[in-house]
DNA sequence: CATGGTCTTCACAATTTAGTGAACATAGTG
DNA sequence: CACTATGTTCACTAAATTGTGAAGACCATG
């Protein structure tokens, strides 16, 4: 139960986090999730995280709020204590796609809406519906790449 | 060569690079390049840009610098005049997939590393692997996937 | 070789985002 | 019914990001 991480861990989760902060996520949810992630039992207490990251109780509650709210984290409390635990709502390759999903949905929708803006029959308005067929496409062709991966790896079910 | 767009296209433009923005892209570079890819030709000069976007050009400096170091657009002057053009170095969801993979890769590396510091027999360092594995499994199966796209669109090449 | 158009750099102001500490709420316990 | 452990909210400061205007650099041309 070191709560505090060695250097080589600490830098890492902090790496981590970084990387996840260029791709918009706010940094203390990106902290927390990548503490997360390399807790051994991947569940962690909000003490255990302030602890693990040196912040302070708030920045926790905030942190694990946004990560509840968008789904990426899980709450859940042992009845008859009073202290939560947190953990990934999921492998962290599920998580990725989900994420993924998300985002082509919303690319798809805002293309949808610029064909119909510029008109389909402009130059630019051929190319964002070219890259919408693109997107279908790869949409369209996950399932059976999902498939194909759980197909390569039976013994992890999750 | 109405450089001022209408106000439908001005939002989407903006909602467009608000999305970008959402998932890292610095704001300016998000609107520059949103702005050059609902261009009739899909290149704009520095000034069309500043009046499209309604800002400096001090701004629009910055923005193609980034998207230029980036290689996410690129820069071309006619020979004879002094005025740079802009645009995007692919179609969209060549861009799309490039950036994608750029960042997997950095996840891998990531991954790589923190297996290290955990050590492959521990749990987090066995979720990990598990991570790592699902992502050169999804690096492995673009090339294909790719070919399956070009295959059903062969009209365009690019 | 001076002019003007084009692009870049830089210091700065405005805005946004992060994280803290302290006060507050809430639920289980003796 | 206090008491304590746990979690949340809020006002505030620190820091990062964004975009501007003004000054400067650079080059094609008359």
């Amino acid at each position: 139960m070191t709560a505090v991480p060695d250097e080589g861990l600490a830098s890492f989760i902090e790496r981590s986090a970084a990387m996840l902060s260029d791709v918009g996520w706010p940094r203390m949810p990106a902290r927390v999730f990548i503490a997360l992630l390399v807790s051994d039992s991947g569940k962690l207490t909000a003490a255990e995280l302030a602890e693990t990251l040196q912040v302070s109780p708030a920045a926790i509650s905030g942190a694990v709020r946004y990560l509840s709210d968008t789904q990426i984290a899980v709450r859940d409390r042992e009845p008859g204590t009073r202290r939560d635990h947190y953990q990934a709502s999921g492998p962290m390759w599920q998580q990725t796609m989900l994420s993924r999903q998300q985002l082509m949905k919303r690319w798809a929708d805002a293309l949808a809406e610029g064909i119909e803006v510029l008109g389909e029959d402009t130059p630019a308005g051929t190319r964002m519906a070219e890259t919408l067929a693109f997107f279908r496409f790869m949409e369209a062709e996950m399932p059976s790449l999902l498939a194909k991966w759980r197909e390569r790896r039976p013994e992890k079910s999750d």
